[in-house]
DNA sequence: GTCATAGTTAAAGTTAACTTCAAGTCAAGG
DNA sequence: CCTTGACTTGAAGTTAACTTTAACTATGAC
């Protein structure tokens, strides 16, 4: 391999440690981009890990693909983020986990509560119907992640 | 309605804030039982918002439908859980809620950590690559919300 | 030049938890 | 008896984030 500064698939799948499926499916997304051989394979910057680096920080986060686009594509030239767009962006990150956290919690000192009542109700009961996570829900955003929202993830 | 104690679907779908859809779902998928009318309509015991309360608390936890089944069927009779039922689930649901508070505080420190460092290194980067949730995955039982775990959910 | 290894594509499959649809049946008030 | 609203079924559709497959092509060491 011509060190030629850029990195097959099969390199970057190696070094970032995502199959390069995925890597194919975020291009297709439009979450990478990526230039091509003469025999059109591609051929990686290797500024791309640091952008999955902070795909997969986002992810960890909570954020759908989507979102990490549309993230991505609002820095300017749409550049892999740098020290100072990283520091901006995981500041909002951090509400959003503090978020999370928070309704992880409540839940939880609402089944301290409930433990040997049996008081399971569908009105009042905090477990069962967290009225702080549920309240999240409708057709605007929700930043709760799944798991963490008030009802099951629903298929439409 | 004469009222016979027992409810119909739309009573039912009522009064549990669930859709008469997911009502057919969850007895689809063995989580409920109901008796029919001679008309072959569905008829429901009234204690069976009960059940509906408790597989939604038990989603809030975070258990799929598949847990949630396995889970009720290991009670005797297959009965809607009692209060000593339920003090002894709950238990293991505080645990499983701890487990995800942990996890995101571990995330959260490690984004404070970051802040203003730019570091997202997919080696090093407690945000990018948070070894102890990473950790969990693997074939075995993995007791973190997908929203929670190190990778992304993946559909197969 | 040969050949193994690595890469390419589009299309279909996967999973959970439901929803939507089409086409037809039941219940009950008037 | 009729009509309307509620109910029934099975099958197909939905979403996210990928994976898998099939059939084919490029790369580069020897």
């Amino acid at each position: 391999m011509r060190a030629t500064d850029l990195l097959t698939v099969g390199e970057t799948s190696a070094r970032s440690g995502l199959p390069a499926s995925a890597l194919r499916y975020y291009e297709s997304q439009g979450l990478l981009e990526t230039t091509r051989t003469t025999g059109n394979q591609r051929r990686y910057p290797r500024h791309v890990l640091r952008r999955l680096a902070f795909i997969r920080a986002a992810q960890n986060v909570g954020l759908s693909l989507d979102e990490i686009r549309a993230t991505l594509a609002r820095l300017p030239d749409g550049r892999t983020p740098t020290r100072e767009d990283w520091a901006l962006l995981s500041e909002s990150w951090r509400t959003r986990l503090d978020e999370q956290i928070a309704a992880l919690l409540k839940l939880r000192d609402g089944l301290e509560s409930c433990i040997g009542c049996g008081c399971l109700s569908l009105e009042r009961c905090a477990v069962s119907n967290p009225g702080d996570i549920t309240a999240q829900r409708g057709p605007g955003a929700n930043y709760l992640p799944r798991a963490l929202r008030g009802s099951p993830p629903r298929g439409a």
